[in-house]
DNA sequence: TTCATGATAAGG
DNA sequence: CTTATCATGAAC
């Protein structure tokens, strides 16, 4: 199927054009809906436009990255660290491997059933800041893997918006690809993470372009 | 800086 | 089967 949403995903001619598309746009889970600011694009493997060294496709196609190869506008949910699910959106034509990681989201509707799944919050811009957060804010779970954000599922859904200025640096927590400038968020938003480099990437060797881009 | 915690994938 | 490796978060 072909919705206008799922097209610019598809059609993406590179990570961060599917990254900038996913910024400022609205995910709805069930009764929570939120606005993404901050987002990071992976790649896919030797095979594609976009080889990636710190993407989970890049080793090839295997049960658990196999939405990443797929068709556009599907979850990839994934547990991290054994105890935190993280969400992504696929990109790119189906059997080329690509998503965007969601790593934080302002939180617009369903703020009871946010605080409930993230009990201690003090600030509601800290419910979705980080992407285990922000799955734990929305109730993601492995169940939610391979969704299609733009099919008939009543509950799940992406809602794209109008293209935002955005900065972007490096990703975090990678060891590998280290300096790609392929993280990016909305200036401003109290949500966006901070940056934490990962303790086992090689010294810097890049120097980026933070800049305001629209 | 440390560790909690388990799926995953690669290697024997 | 065994084991190294995490696209993390929170506490210390």
């Amino acid at each position: 199927m072909t919705t206008p949403g799922r097209d610019v995903l598809r059609d993406a001619d590179h990570p961060i054009e599917a990254a900038r598309a996913l910024l400022g746009a609205t995910l709805t889970v069930g009764a929570v809906r939120a606005r993404i600011v901050e987002v990071e694009a992976y790649g896919g493997d030797l095979q594609g436009p976009w080889p990636d060294p710190a993407s989970h496709s890049f080793r090839g196609r295997t049960p658990r990255n196999a939405v990443m190869f797929g068709d556009a506008g599907h979850l990839y949910v994934y547990r991290s660290y054994g105890m935190h699910y993280c969400a992504n959106v696929s990109y790119g034509p189906d059997g080329v491997a690509g998503g965007v990681l969601l790593r934080a989201a302002e939180i617009i509707d369903g703020h009871e059933l946010v605080a409930s799944r993230r009990p201690g919050i003090s600030r509601h811009s800290d419910a979705a800041r980080g992407p285990g957060n922000l799955g734990s804010a929305l109730g993601l779970t492995l169940d939610d893997n391979g969704v299609d954000l733009f099919g008939t599922h009543p509950d799940t859904r992406l809602g794209l918006g109008e293209p935002t200025p955005y900065r972007s640096g490096p990703r975090v927590g990678i060891a590998v690809a280290a300096d790609r400038p392929w993280r990016l968020w909305i200036p401003g938003s109290a949500a966006v993470s901070a940056y934490r480099r990962s303790p086992r990437a090689p010294a810097v060797t890049e120097r980026w372009d933070d800049r305001v881009r629209d």
